[in-house]
DNA sequence: CGGTTGATTGAGGCTGCTCAAAAGGTGTGG
DNA sequence: CCACACCTTTTGAGCAGCCTCAATCAACCG
């Protein structure tokens, strides 16, 4: 396989993320390759990251799902993020700071973790790197601005709806996406509403009132999508943040 | 002056900024310098960038404040984040994709217009200012994650205790604070809501609270802060967040 | 002085929360 | 294979934080 971006399902999903984001020479590719050479299973529910953890080491999610999170001391809780494959989480390199937020896994999950030094060198070595980085944290932060309009301004069910499109899409470009459009969510209804800022019960309410007016469907932690289309509508999503693409000619 | 991290108010505030973030040798403090040779002054209230817009252009804010904002067609308004002097809005040099939120001055203000292609040059040529950069970005995604927290899980007066205290956290770290330790807001309580969820009705009557308990004080459209400790504990503020400062040693 | 923007107050209502309990599934050990 | 524990979902009842609508007031401005 000469081009990495066919290799099989998980592996080298650093360099397939970034290629959306920039074009590589083979140096750069080589680099990036190489930041990433071993990748290590790790069970569902597994912390990956936890709060005010000062190492400084970058972790690729490869396969499976995962999600940043904070807890307060009281019990309150709110899940700040979803990973999908070739998300990154850590301190990017800055070892000067501990994390402010958790991450654990959603599902089994694939990781691969990377030293912080030799992150941050590849990217000096290597601005085309860099760039793609940067245009990915880009993305990173439009996905956040969108999740604080969505607890700021949305009801529960446009919430609900909103986050499910947002999964859909990035599973998709990722090329995790099922072949009949609709696709399932690995999220507890706790987990739903840890994500929304609403509690179990009023996502279970709301979530079956989606459920009778046809819009999906739920069995076990796990939600089925029938109608992605019907549901962005409902959600006012607009998928283009999410693709802060690569102009055409490098 | 040699060192332009003593200039006068406003000008050089992104080398100010990134300072915080990395040290520069002389060739990159240069480069710095020679981005953001000329500002402007623009009025209160005025659009610094307008949502959908494709112009790649970076705007640097020298003096005042600002805000970025998402609208709804329904009248519907978030208030997304906060820009003190010295950040950064605009695509990053992003030609490709049009931005996906609005950014106007809430004070009178002075601004800098940075071509994006120098932009990137700029960041090509010098791995410290793209390192500065990313540094800067990976703190705008804490205070956005921040925010993400305080809208999904926090009471309307946490909320706003919240937001006061970030406020004067940020002011502060780049300048702009009072000696007496308390400092004004510039927000009207109607923006107040639309950037913490809330309508103003209801700002406005936890606001009478917060007076009453004496955390604060306020007479048309100017907040005072008197007590930032007590507010801090209110809000279980923790300021770590906001200084992923640059390691003692480059 | 009238117009405009922002603060204030009141009444009433809905969304979403709390507390509590029960039901359904799944995994584990005996 | 059953009993038991645990987790998640589901349902009910009651409540409250925050909203909506509306009107008034205060300050500022041309």
């Amino acid at each position: 396989m000469t081009d990495p971006r066919a290799s099989p399902a998980g592996a080298n999903a650093l360099l397939r993320k970034l290629s959306r984001y920039a074009t590589f020479d083979d140096p750069a590719q080589d680099a990036i390759d190489g930041l990433e050479r071993t990748s290590e299973w790790v069970s569902r529910r597994a912390v990956l990251i936890s709060e005010g953890e000062t190492e400084a080491a970058v972790v690729v999610l490869w396969e499976g799902l995962a999600y940043r999170h904070k807890d307060f001391r009281d019990g309150r809780r709110q899940i700040i993020g979803l990973l999908v494959p070739g998300d990154i989480c850590g301190g990017h390199g800055e070892s000067s700071s501990p994390v402010d937020y958790g991450v654990r896994t959603l599902t089994r999950a694939r990781v691969a973790r990377i030293n912080a030094d030799r992150f941050l060198q590849t990217q000096a070595d290597h601005p085309s790197i860099a760039r793609a980085l940067q245009r990915a944290m880009l993305v990173e932060q439009a996905i956040q601005r969108a999740w604080i309009v969505n607890l700021g301004q949305r009801k529960a069910h446009e919430r609900i709806a909103h986050l499910l499109c947002e999964l859909a899409q990035r599973l998709s470009d990722c090329g995790f996406s099922r072949p009949d459009g609709g696709f399932e969510v690995a999220l507890t209804q706790d987990q739903l509403g840890s994500a929304l800022g609403l509690t179990s019960v009023h996502v279970n309410r709301v979530l079956q009132r989606l459920r009778a007016e046809g819009f999906l469907d739920f069995d076990r932690g796990v939600v089925r999508i029938h109608e992605v289309i019907r549901l962005q509508s409902l959600a006012d999503f607009n998928p283009a943040y999410l693709s802060n693409s690569a102009p055409a000619i490098s």
